[in-house]
DNA sequence: TAAAATTAAATTGTGTACAATATATTTGAA
DNA sequence: TTCAAATATATTGTACACAATTTAATTTTA
């Protein structure tokens, strides 16, 4: 039963990461009026500055169970414009607005911020994200 | 601005390698009518027989708002007791029934599943626990 | 081409997470 | 000793996650 013990466990690590990660993240993205899920989707957009739901859903990982609800608040927020696809009216295009895209600047050193209130070393982090990567593409069980 | 690419990132992979990794244990545990967290309180108690919720808390860095309803969810499901501390009755004990106890016999092969679930060599998983170890205590932002 | 199958989002319901606040109990200092 | 501070848990409210189902549109196939 050792492999029952909590600090033998490897997936524990990885929960609690997620959860300290996020709660280091929310003081920055809470000056942006963001969530952490909400500042992903941005992070997508900023590079395409439109994508569909289902390709936000690829992207993270997340469903429209999940990304309904949350496009709806950034929308609300004006953030973001959600509009039926012309050509296939099941797609809904998710785009950018000026607000939206200005926000990128505003964010532009949380990235730096994160890293040091880690206190670890560029490689170090490499070196995990790497491992990280493994582990999601090597599991048998995909989602 | 490279830096808010997704791809850079590091906390993304360790936010999905999180949703996968319950993701893979959810088959699993549905069989034991048993969430993730709910789990993990039940690796706690398996290992020490009662915690308070405070104990609970500083173990699996949870506070109360998600504990308690966890717990008594718990409860209903005649997997724990739920009993004010007769000498501080601020205190809330959580201890394990007989059927709570049980259940480590129906889990106990949990961790081998998941292991092979990840296609993962075992020292490679060690490293990574340690290194996510590391994270979790070098961070300047404690929770 | 009309019905069946597929696809994309949305909806519903349950269960976390967590901030902020409230409540009740205990401890400690004047 | 008494009242303010501290402590432990509970409550409230917001926002994910995700399974299961529904709805509407498109594609496939008989």
């Amino acid at each position: 039963m050792e492999h029952l013990k909590l600090d033998n466990q490897l997936c524990f690590p990885i929960y609690a990461a997620s959860r300290l990660i996020t709660s280091v993240y929310r003081p920055m993205l809470e000056e942006l009026s963001l969530t952490y899920p909400q500042y992903l989707v941005l992070l997508v957009l900023w590079e395409k500055e439109s994508a569909t739901v289902k390709e936000l859903g690829e992207k993270l990982w997340l469903d429209s169970g999940t990304l309904t609800p949350l496009l709806k608040r950034m929308q609300e927020k004006e953030l973001v414009l959600r509009t039926r696809d012309k050509a296939d009216e099941r797609v809904v295009n998710i785009t950018l607005t000026e607000a939206g895209k200005q926000l990128k600047n505003k964010a532009s050193d949380i990235p730096n911020q994160l890293i040091s209130c880690m206190n670890m070393e560029i490689e170090q982090a490499v070196q995990l994200r790497n491992q990280l990567q493994a582990l999601l593409t090597n599991h048998s069980n995909p989602i």
